[in-house]
DNA sequence: AAGCCAGTCAACCGCGCTTTT
DNA sequence: TAAAAGCGCGGTTGACTGGCT
């Protein structure tokens, strides 16, 4: 079935954004905020231009907080962990880079960061794992645990994911089914099951909820970065969100290269009835917390993969295919895990 | 000075998912 | 329950800019 268009295509504008317009669209959005519904904003705010095209306007370039200009080493690092990590999961690791955006960081990947890393050289060899479209619904709604064959095909990515826990590659696929509560995921008290890994909690949350932004705990020591778990904030690209929070969150704790990702960040805007759960959660059950499984990335080791793309972005598709995958999918947002 | 080229980034497109009717 | 509407995401495109010849 086809699918109608968002908006009238011959009577809307296209192209850059004037000053009025931005004008007009932020005006209108501090006043009214956005109503809940993009596709009427433009037509009430007086502006001929697609719903969705304001909303990326208002996102990425007039919402406040929005950081411009260089990214910092530190941004680097979290940028490459979380990509080895999850992959182009834009949104996702903007949520841990307060006031940039999701296409901000893609953009600064593909255009910078990934040649700051390989070398000009190997750079245009480089690219990130990647697949077609009747594939990525797969990887949206997907699982992807350290160890899957999907990001380790054939040992594509030799040693990356060298943490301590996640699944182990030699357990068997099998259907496994998510715990009701985020803690129980969380710390893998569930079913008996060892933590699920960084990436498999960035995924049940992001999937469970936009406004419960992934918990990721670091602790660094030299060039490793370890993923575990244990707090959580909002996705940054969650354009009305940012702005309005200023929820303590004291429970976060995000340490990488000596700085420290405290509660200090304006956006982080859980629901504090959630974060104070959570927090509950994790007084009562710090034995269990102690038992999370960590990843642990090195950070040169992220070149290594980004060498090995290249070549092993066919075998990451054919990986899904195989019986044995351990890339769990997450079914909608129910909950429930089924091995693929 | 003019043309070419590569890099950058804002914006668009189309799809899947969720919510509403 | 199905269809429609809306949202959010990642990939891609194209305009712009600066450097080089």
């Amino acid at each position: 079935m086809g699918r109608a268009p968002c908006c009238d295509k011959n009577n809307v504008k296209k192209g850059p954004w004037s000053p009025e317009e931005d004008a007009k669209l932020k005006e209108f959005i501090e006043k009214h905020g956005t109503g809940g519904n993009w596709i009427a904003l433009p037509q009430k705010a007086g502006l001929r231009r697609c719903g969705k095209s304001c909303r990326l306007r208002w996102l990425n370039y007039l919402r406040p907080n929005i950081k411009h200009g260089e990214f910092t080493e530190h941004e680097d690092r979290i940028i490459c962990s979380m990509f080895a990590s999850i992959g182009s999961r834009w949104s996702i690791i903007a949520s841990q880079l307060p006031g940039r955006t999701d296409n901000d960081i893609k953009n600064y990947w593909n255009t910078k960061l990934k040649k700051k890393l390989l070398g000009s050289s190997a750079a245009a060899a480089a690219a990130p794992p990647r697949m077609q479209r009747h594939q990525q619904s797969h990887h949206r709604s997907s699982l992807l645990l350290p160890n899957s064959p999907s990001l380790n095909p054939g040992g594509g990515y030799p040693g990356f994911f060298s943490g301590a826990g996640g699944f182990h590659p030699q357990e068997p696929a099998m259907p496994l089914t998510l715990p009701t509560t985020t803690q129980e995921f969380m710390l893998g008290t569930h079913s008996g099951h060892p933590m699920v890994s960084a990436s498999a909690l960035l995924n049940h949350l992001h999937g469970a909820s936009h406004h419960h932004q992934l918990l990721v705990k670091e602790e660094i020591s030299s060039n490793m970065i370890v993923f575990g778990s244990d707090q959580q904030s909002c996705s940054s690209s969650d354009g009305l969100a940012a702005p309005h929070s200023h929820h303590h969150n004291g429970n976060r704790e995000f340490i990488l290269d000596g700085y420290s990702y405290g509660g200090g960040y304006g956006n982080s805007c859980i629901d504090q009835v959630d974060n104070d759960k959570l927090f509950q959660h994790h007084q009562q059950d710090d034995q269990a917390q102690e038992q999370q499984q960590q990843l642990v990335y090195n950070y040169d080791e992220i070149k290594q993969l980004l060498m090995n793309t290249s070549t092993t972005s066919n075998n990451i598709n054919a990986g899904q295919d195989h019986g044995g995958s351990m890339e769990a999918g997450l079914i909608g947002s129910q909950g429930k895990v089924t091995m693929m």
